[in-house]
DNA sequence: GAAAACTCATTTGTCTGATGATTGAACTGC
DNA sequence: GCAGTTCAATCATCAGACAAATGAGTTTTC
């Protein structure tokens, strides 16, 4: 383990604490590759060492992303690191980590294909059992992105709570954890893909038939209005990939807020 | 706060680390609804004394529950729980909670429904992008299983890892954290039902039907053989419940494992 | 010579006690 | 009545110590 030379790298950002910092900066490494799967990460002395805080901060980094699955401690053996399919991708910060190494065609397209498998029945499923106050929610987002046309960063976030409230309404607890991938795409398109006002007035009316099939409650009516909006979007993906495939880097930045 | 009064409970286990423990019932009683999103835990002096351990063993803990979305903590405030959409509920120690304070025929409804969305897609993945190596776990899997018709335990055990297998084998790395979901509802299933010999000699060969599908490369065959054993251990469910709803409390111990 | 028992060093696990940082709420002054 | 200030509660961070677990090397035993 002598040799293993860390640089500091990018582990600044705008993080308050210090145990989030190291966590941050150590699963991102993790994620990368920097450690692979069954790597050793250097001892909690040492990693306090490099990062230049205590033992416990390191160690509560640890705990952390061993609640995330991506490593395992163990005494006198250190933390190794688990294989891929044991790490909870869905996770915010590993989603996140992800996001940023992973080619974005590769990861677009895996997205949009497990997408087209969840949201249709998803909403098919909100057009059966919504409640009135998850209907509402719907309605809402609708309503907000509807006034948000000209605005780009607010209707992408209204674009975003559309989503997440029929996947909530869908009434299967299972269903909405897949919402942060989707958060996560959509984030990420945005920063892609030149978002044309025009595609935002293309798009509007394909939420709208969503909505009125779940009012409406026709589950085969939402199914394929969902279906629609998923090729349109699979079809902005497409262009922003011809866009951006003239030999640009396109691993984004995810988390790059800049309210708040 | 004053009035919360909490009992240890079942914390003992078989748990090793302290940490690992005060997790374990914190998050249990999270998940139960003790603490409901939006309340506070006791701060952590309080938790320390309550479980006996000192303030670096509930701070572990804390940053386990929030790693997982369970929870978050800020100075002054305290640990506040998070709305329920928050929660990594694909997180394998918070679906092994979850699993326990739900009604299992809700629990195992959830489950089949989605598994319904993914599983027969990511068989018809797996038949057009497996690798030789994948297919190779695959039929491990399926030469498990055919060797343990006569185990129960071991079948089991077998089962899982044929489905895992044909999940990762998808190519698509957001599917196979799904797996976690479908691990759970056949560990339940086994306590529920009474899996009998009969039983396993019929969906064995339904698993070879998709073990084949991917072997040759025929996405919809594989597509419909899924959803042929998907059916059949929809109608598993439906007996067991019908056999358990003589008023018997449906909640089941989730890792009880006696092995090990 | 091989297997079993023992020793040892390394790493995480746990505790104690103290100080810093953050922030909601109470308080004060105009 | 409002703005700014002070205060207190809680998490955040640190240092230093000792305990427990365990893989690897060493010795013992047959």
């Amino acid at each position: 383990m002598a040799g293993t030379k860390r640089k500091p790298a990018d582990k600044g950002a705008a993080r308050k604490s210090l145990y989030n910092k190291v966590a941050h900066d150590l699963g991102q490494r993790i994620v990368r590759g920097d450690y692979k799967p069954g790597a050793l990460l250097p001892n909690e002395a040492e990693c306090g060492q490099f990062y230049k805080v205590s033992r416990t901060a390191v160690r509560e980094a640890v705990k952390m992303l061993s609640a995330k699955g991506l490593i395992q401690s163990r005494p006198k053996i250190g933390s190794r690191v688990e294989p891929r399919n044991a790490w909870n991708l869905l996770d915010r910060d590993v989603l996140s980590w992800y996001c940023t190494t992973v080619d974005f065609q590769r990861f677009a397209n895996d997205v949009q294909q497990i997408r087209m498998m969840i949201e249709p029945e998803a909403a098919a499923l909100a057009a059966l059992h919504r409640t009135a106050g998850q209907f509402v929610e719907i309605e809402a987002a609708y309503q907000a992105m509807a006034e948000a046309v000209g605005d780009e960063a607010a209707w992408n976030a209204a674009d975003v709570r559309f989503h997440l409230a029929v996947l909530n309404a869908s009434g299967n607890e299972f269903i909405p954890p897949f919402g942060r991938v989707i958060e996560s795409l959509l984030a990420n398109l945005f920063s892609v893909t030149v978002a044309h006002l025009r595609n935002r007035m293309k798009v509007l009316p394909l939420h709208l038939a969503i909505l009125e099939a779940i009012r409406t409650k026709k589950p085969d009516r939402a199914r394929d209005a969902v279906r629609k909006l998923l090729q349109t979007t699979q079809k902005t993906i497409d262009e922003g990939g011809k866009l951006n495939s003239a030999g640009k880097p396109r691993a984004r930045k995810a988390g790059a807020k800049t309210k708040r």
